[in-house]
DNA sequence: GAGTTTGAAACT
DNA sequence: CAGTTTCAAACTC
């Protein structure tokens, strides 16, 4: 039986405590009316947006060296589970299977019943006695067991045992004696506000393609459960590595966690991301739930004494230990995550998850250094912005800043980055609070494949939770992250194109053979040009810099800020939008989305149900341009009007003949300008070798280049010889072909002089 | 680069 | 909701 170690044991139980006590703290008291299913902030600092946190469990799967977390459904549904390790599986997502939590629960990974899957002893161990694992069976299945318990104290565990057969694993549990407001009587579980602990157990990975598809699956269950459901106030995985255990001194553990909640200004981030090394290194795998429409906040460090707020605590050898995070990605449609760890004895580190396309994607990670002040971050060249969203903690950090970033993308497996080599290309907004995780309700299943994810909007990181902005408006993907400068509270949504940002940015690397390239229909829908630029092509150039004077660039004038972005290298005065002025920027954006909910929506999207051809969400009003200008939202957008335009004199329809010279202009001018490009570069390309390739003549042939041996004097000499054959051809009455020839054949020997010369000496002379 | 035109956003 | 004003980008010279 492989016992995990009392290093590892008491990281995970205390984990838990502490995420209960979190927990404890930012809901109201058992007895209070919130506690049963209306997820109430605290008392004196609501949160608007506390209700509309979905009860979707996360699950953060930690994981050794095992592949990207993956999130499978189990329980009722004949999903597979457990094709990868690290995999955590939550039965929540229906009333059913929320209900079974109340007690004990066991569900394999493999749909199969375990008999007696686990013992909770007297001392808070979870013994899983893994006697469901299938040694033969395929490894996308069979190989995960799902325990859903409830410990005397209250708690809450759904415990996910990958790992050898036959091979028990025993978990501490942490005294919860005290944490009775977390405490879900059972039977409760599904009315009062799900506190999930999902531990997940493996002991080695792999991929599986099913991994999309139960993602999805999950996906859907939770914007079910959004509106439904008391709002999952906390998953935690862990993922123990069996052969390291057995190993007593590889041991990779990972821990991370995810608070999915609403917090008000003076709630404490709910949790975490936890890391933790038993052994040589630590990485952290987060697992990303592909919902699209999910938000994720991740605390940030807030390392305020006596704080609510828990981390993990880790062995003290981790600060000097190599840390690794696993940010895994899934589709393109899943939100965009920002992740911070941090513990009291770990170096914080920001990480950010991009969005992307495709299979099991792999994040960012960015190591956090000590940052003293609040700091943006945009890549050059990038058309968004980063900002550094923990800060440091008061832990040991080490100098993990500074070290060379390691980043990959795959999709069959996660990167790994090992923070201790990660250089700190962006700066790091240090934070005061917590990160929150307040999840975007899902208005519609099309909207996730509308352009919308090429919004980018970035709320405001302060503490006003009476401006709190609709959050349903909010593009899929965004991530609230905390703010700087914020107090203890403060949101910064943070698009997922944030993400796709950091995988074009030169600061990042991203393997493109992820998903993130793929050219799936979602994809394809994520790169339609927004306002006539196109995302992927206008990521990599940079942005154009706003000229705003009065606005100071807080209103939808402003093209930076109607987009979500921060202002950066841009020409503006008094500007405004900027993490330093999170304050008045979080109300100016609440007052634009009171103004228009869909301010910050795209406006180009698709149109009606069946029309394929994208289309300007409200159309024009133009009076004059004949919308053949840039003026013209929709002609600038490259797009017709159409019948939502109130335009006058419209002359960008499919059949305007104005419209269509202009486009032939238009296109004959992109021509020229791409030959003419190309024709420069090349033109630069011969120079530059020319001088490469000449550099020896220059050094060895007495310091002049051959070229210019074809002086004055030899060119006339060349051409007394060229005229001397004209004349010889023509006394001789040749034919003009012949006469042509001979002229270039007497060309060919002067330069063959010429040159023959410039071997000798410095004064060639020609001689006809 | 300065000035003008334009239409969306903001305001009333 | 309509009319007006403000604003910054697009455009012209």
């Amino acid at each position: 039986m492989d016992v995990v170690s009392p290093e590892l044991n008491s990281l995970l139980p205390d984990e838990i405590m502490d995420t209960e006590a979190i927990i404890m703290d930012d809901d109201p008291p058992a007895e209070s009316p919130a506690a049963s299913g209306q997820s109430q902030p605290s008392d004196d600092s609501p949160v608007p947006m506390e209700m509309d946190v979905p009860a979707v469990p996360e699950i953060v799967s930690l994981c050794s060296d095992a592949p990207p977390t993956q999130l499978t459904q189990a329980g009722t549904t004949s999903t597979p589970t457990g094709s990868t390790l690290c995999t955590s599986t939550l039965t929540s997502t229906t009333p059913k299977t929320t209900s079974s939590l109340s007690r004990v629960s066991l569900t394999s990974g493999g749909l199969q019943k375990l008999s007696a899957p686990f013992t909770l002893s007297a001392n808070h161990q979870i013994i899983l006695n893994k006697v469901a694992s299938s040694p033969g069976a395929d490894t996308t299945r069979s190989q995960g067991t799902t325990t859903t318990t409830t410990t005397p104290g209250g708690q809450q565990f759904m415990v996910t045992a990958i790992g050898k057969s036959g091979q028990p694993i025993v978990l501490q549990l942490p005294h919860t004696g005290s944490k009775s407001a977390s405490v879900q009587g059972l039977g409760e579980a599904k009315a009062n506000p799900q506190h999930f602990k999902v531990v997940t157990v493996s002991s080695a990975s792999q991929v599986s393609t099913l991994q999309a598809q139960q993602l999805k699956t999950v996906q859907i269950a939770k914007k079910t459960q959004v509106s439904s459901a008391g709002p999952i106030k906390f998953v935690f995985t862990k993922a123990v590595n069996n052969k390291g255990l057995t190993a007593q001194t590889s041991v990779s553990n990972v821990i991370t966690g995810r608070v999915l909640s609403t917090s008000s200004p003076v709630t404490p981030p709910r949790t975490i991301t936890l890391s933790e090394t038993l052994g040589s290194s630590s990485k952290i795998a987060i697992s990303p739930l592909k919902s699209p429409s999910k938000l994720t906040v991740v605390s940030v460090a807030s390392q305020v004494p006596n704080s609510p707020q828990k981390s993990v605590s880790l062995p003290l050898n981790m600060a000097h230990l190599g840390h690794q995070i696993l940010l895994q990605q899934s589709t393109a449609t899943s939100p965009a995550k920002v992740v911070s760890t941090h513990s009291t004895t770990m170096k914080p580190v920001q990480t950010v998850t991009v969005g992307g396309v495709g299979a099991t994607q792999f994040k960012t990670i960015f190591p956090l250094s000590t940052p003293s002040n609040v700091q943006q971050i945009q890549v050059p060249g990038s058309r968004f912005h980063y900002v550094r969203l923990v800060t440091a903690t008061t832990g040991s950090s080490t100098g993990h800043a500074g070290s060379p970033i390691t980043n990959s993308s795959m999709t069959a497996k996660p990167m790994v980055v090992n923070t201790t080599q990660v250089r700190m290309s962006v700066p790091i907004v240090p934070a005061q609070t917590m990160k929150q995780v307040v999840p975007k309700p899902l208005t519609s299943s099309g909207q996730v494949l509308t352009t919308q994810t090429q919004q980018r909007l970035i709320m405001p990181a302060t503490s006003l939770p009476q401006i709190q902005p609709n959050l349903t408006n909010l593009p899929p993907g965004t991530v609230l992250a905390p703010a700087p400068g914020s107090g203890n509270m403060g949101y910064a949504v943070l698009p997922a194109q944030y993400v796709t940002q950091l995988q074009q940015s030169a600061y990042v690397t991203l393997a493109s053979s992820s998903g993130f390239s793929t050219p799936t229909g979602i994809q394809t829908q994520a790169r339609l040009p927004l306002n006539g630029l196109s995302t992927s092509g206008a990521a990599f150039r940079p942005r154009k810099p706003c000229n705003c004077t009065k606005s100071q660039c807080l209103k939808l004038y402003c093209d930076c800020f109607a987009n979500g972005e921060f202002c950066q290298n841009c020409n503006c005065t008094n500007c405004f939008n900027n993490l330093e002025h999170e304050t008045d920027r979080a109300k100016a954006i609440k007052a634009c989305l009171d103004r228009n909910p869909e301010a910050f929506k795209p406006k180009i999207g698709k149109g009606k149900e069946g029309e394929s051809d994208r289309r300007h969400s409200k159309g024009c009003n133009c009076k004059r341009s004949g919308c053949l200008k840039n003026y013209c939202e929709c002609y600038e957008a490259k797009i017709m009007c159409s019948s939502t335009c109130k335009c006058v004199g419209c002359k960008n329809f499919e059949e305007s003949p104005e419209r269509k010279t202009l486009m032939h202009l238009a296109d004959a001018a992109e021509v020229r300008v791409q030959q003419q490009t190309a024709a420069k570069t090349k033109l630069s390309s011969q120079i530059s070798d020319l001088l490469t390739r000449t550099t020896p003549a220059i050094t060895s042939g007495g310091g002049r280049m051959p070229y210019t041996f074809v002086t004055k004097e030899v060119a006339e000499v060349t051409c007394e010889c060229l005229l001397e054959q004209a004349e010889q051809a023509e006394l001789n009455q040749q034919p003009q072909a012949t006469a042509e020839r001979m002229i270039l054949e007497e060309f060919g020997r002067c330069l063959m002089r010429i040159i023959s010369s410039a071997g000798k000496t410095d004064c060639p002379s020609i001689n006809c």
